[in-house]
DNA sequence: TATTGTTATACTCTATAACTATA
DNA sequence: TATAGTTATAGAGTATAACAATA
């Protein structure tokens, strides 16, 4: 069977293409002092309002523990703050300090050629294909 | 353009996708005593011959430190042999054990059940596209 | 009772740079 | 000169478990 053969190969793949991308973009940010899973949690807060941690968390597919540990790192370069919830005592609002808004402006910028070197050689259709496909593993993975 | 505001989404799926995988293995593999990168070290030399320590960095990916790194802490746990090389006496052999080729058979029917989960709701196509899309995209990485 | 976040702790992966031994 | 591997070192992410404070 094709299916049952190559099944072998998607983990091998995708881990190839992640770990690629990854350390694409950890040389590229070095030199503004941020990692890539850094920047994906920058990216995460840059998108809107201020999140609590555990939300932080989870949209960043990460852990609670895991994020604190980058959020002290974070704060301690100044990139992010936390305050207190308006309603929740518990929780903390985090969010982009103005420096961190525009170190994220430079990162995403300088993450650009990045991204366009791995959509360049697809088309539009695969582009669409490629996500869609990624984002139907991950559904399963998560079930 | 189609393309230009996918290119955003491409890199937080793939990180998504890699990331449940990876979870799902190191879960799956705990009860083994090896992780999903120890995992996939084990994986390459399950593939045949016995590589140098150089050439199994190369086909994980992987940096030879990190890679020596992780041979020790299987020596430790006596998956993994280093013999000296027949030619080059620099270079060191590294081989599953007899219990390395026990225990990797162990961890490929236990990491089963991911793997096909991940492949499930594909069809033959789709996987062939998406593996051979994921190739495309490590390999402009890397240029 | 459940949840948010912190703390303590530990392990793994990662990588650079200086080093040795050899090719 | 270049290469294989080691060592020292450091940092970053990961996660569990126990805990305090609050919902």
């Amino acid at each position: 069977m094709g299916k049952k053969s190559e099944n072998r190969e998607l983990p091998i793949a995708l881990r190839a293409a992640y770990l690629s991308l990854h350390r694409n973009s950890d040389a590229v940010f070095a030199e503004f002092g941020v990692t890539a899973d850094q920047f994906v949690l920058l990216a995460t807060l840059s998108k809107g309002v201020a999140l609590t941690q555990r939300e932080l968390a989870n949209r960043m597919n990460s852990d609670p523990s895991t994020v604190r540990a980058m959020l002290v790192l974070l704060e301690r370069s100044g990139l992010v703050e936390r305050k207190s919830h308006p309603t929740d005592s518990r929780a903390r609002m985090v969010s982009l300090t103005p420096q961190g808004k525009k170190t994220f402006q430079s990162l995403w910028i300088a993450g650009e050629p990045i991204r366009n070197k791995m959509v360049d050689k697809l088309s539009t259709t695969e582009l669409a294909q490629l996500i869609a496909l990624l984002n139907r593993i991950a559904f399963a993975l998560n079930q």
